[in-house]
DNA sequence: CGGCATCTTGAGTTGGGTCAATGGTCGTGG
DNA sequence: CCACGACCATTGACCCAACTCAAGATGCCG
């Protein structure tokens, strides 16, 4: 699920880079319709996309941390077609995409570096279709689980003790459920000892419970 | 929702085409953890991609028509992460990435179209997530008829008139529904006069009155 | 300390799943 | 040309996971 970029490629990186940009918390980067003029690589904090029906309705479709880009979505159309928030204060890096496949030109190893940075973003999305398709309340939320735990974990924080920077709700429009529900299955993983949880600090008891969860009901 | 390619970048990729290949109906082109060495295009026919789990769930990311193309999940860890499959006879043309790369080199636009494609890729599983995380039944088929009707009609068919070439489960799989469920919205949809469905050939009767269902209950 | 947002929990409802039976369609072989 | 069998689609009856509505609990910030 995580789009992240090797410290090879962030190396690289620095010489694209742009701008770097602090966010407040709530703060608006692009939405949509917006130009798409750069892709955006999170240096500290944590930004959502979310896409926005026109009923009213939202759908998150994706979390971004510390080390990851997001931003794809605009070079279809040069529009971008999805909202993007950053969920706390955080500092980005913009990277104009001109930019990107000027010295892509030059440097053929950095072209295929974004190839494989947007083939990820796809691969992720299909994880996220799979779970939204085919598996429970419970599946969905310890997959996510154990997804936030990983990609901590890359990031060089503890794979256990999780902060949490986006509420409930937004979980649940990730996960395609209601707050209600996501609150049900936390409490019920606490009572299985799967996880302690208090506020927005998560705390992985057991791993491994979580793991055999999925795929549990292969019933739907 | 689609992934096509204007018929400007078609006469490019005509440089690009490595072989043709004619497939029967069921043939797998490529299944998850088979090397990845290009892309397809559909020339003509369909073929869905699928996504399977461990305990058996499938769930199937994309149907692709002549002048789609896909196999970009192949590109970020050089296995493919995906199965893709004929849904009848096909032919497709392979695309080799190294010699986009190569040729995208030297023709900066073509590496540009590249990236649109991926793009269009990313935003159409973002539609995608949307539809599976928030919307009905109804909704969901709904958006997919009028998806299809749309591409046909991009591709020179009546917009009207559809034969499909995938089954009812296979729709439910990739609408995150069971087979059932499908059938029983189509029999609905065909009571309140939007569609004439005799089997695989469904006819549009009223496109505003699917319109008009995507958002009518914008609860979930 | 008070006010507001977020989170949790309970009770009741329902959309869509499960299971089971029936009905169509098509291809094959007698 | 018709009969058989395999596969696919439809429909009905029943059930359950997740939704809705509503009430409290908890935590945060001025």
């Amino acid at each position: 699920m995580p789009v992240g970029a090797s410290p090879d490629l962030l190396k690289k990186l620095d010489e694209l880079v742009y701008v770097r940009r602090r966010l407040k918390s709530g703060t608006i980067l692009y939405h949509t319709g917006s130009h798409f003029h750069a892709l955006f690589a999170v240096k500290s904090g944590f930004v959502k996309t979310e896409n926005l029906h026109d009923d009213g309705r939202v759908q998150i479709s994706g979390f971004y941390m510390a080390g990851e880009i997001f931003g794809f979505d605009g070079i279809a159309t040069d529009e971008h077609m999805c909202t993007s928030v950053a969920l706390e204060d955080s500092e980005i890096c913009i990277i104009p995409l001109d930019r990107i496949e000027h010295i892509g030109h030059e440097l053929e190893q950095l072209q295929h570096h974004f190839y494989k940075l947007m083939s990820r973003e796809i691969v992720r999305d299909h994880t996220i279709m799979m779970l939204l398709g085919s598996m429970h309340g419970e599946e969905r939320l310890a997959a996510f689980m154990l997804n936030l735990s990983q990609r901590f974990q890359l990031r060089g924080y503890s794979p256990y003790n999780l902060v949490l920077r986006m509420k409930r709700e937004e979980i649940g429009s990730y996960l395609g459920m209601k707050v209600e529900t996501v609150s049900r299955i936390f409490s019920k993983f606490q009572e299985q000892g799967l996880l302690e949880v208090h506020q927005k600090n998560i705390r992985i008891l057991n791993i491994e419970g979580l793991r055999k969860l999925i795929g549990q009901h292969p019933s739907k």
